[in-house]
DNA sequence: CTGTTGACTCCGG
DNA sequence: ACCGGAGCCAACA
């Protein structure tokens, strides 16, 4: 197990429709590695498996994407969620915690 | 083993 | 609201 797998499991239980952050997942890790898992989700050899579209910065802003942002928004649109201004509309509501 | 890099976060100006 | 700097940690050369 590395650490990529286990932020990779995380991001399996994230439901539909619903979001989480780096931070988030590194905090479940019980590290604050935010960017390794940034990095984790870059390299997603899982996809499409792992939904890394669900995960979003601390801030509700969209973050990045292995295939443009632009696509991340698509995805995340698709759920059922809404995002406006490059940001996810009511983020709170539709964080998910582990 | 050391150094650099990043799909990040937090805090100050 | 916007920008910059410091801190964080795993992965990779």
């Amino acid at each position: 197990m590395t650490f990529r797998d286990n932020c990779y499991n995380l991001l399996m239980q994230i439901p539909k429709g619903k979001v989480t952050t780096y931070k988030a997942i590194a905090n479940k890790l019980g590290s604050k590695a935010y960017r390794a898992v940034g990095s984790a989700m870059k390299n997603n050899p899982n996809a499409p498996q792992v939904p890394c579209h669900r995960v979003v910065k601390s801030d509700g802003s969209i973050g990045e994407y292995a295939y443009g942002k632009n696509k991340k928004i698509k995805l995340l649109k698709d759920e059922g969620l809404s995002i406006k201004g490059g940001k996810i509309v009511d983020f709170t509501a539709v964080f998910y915690e582990f």
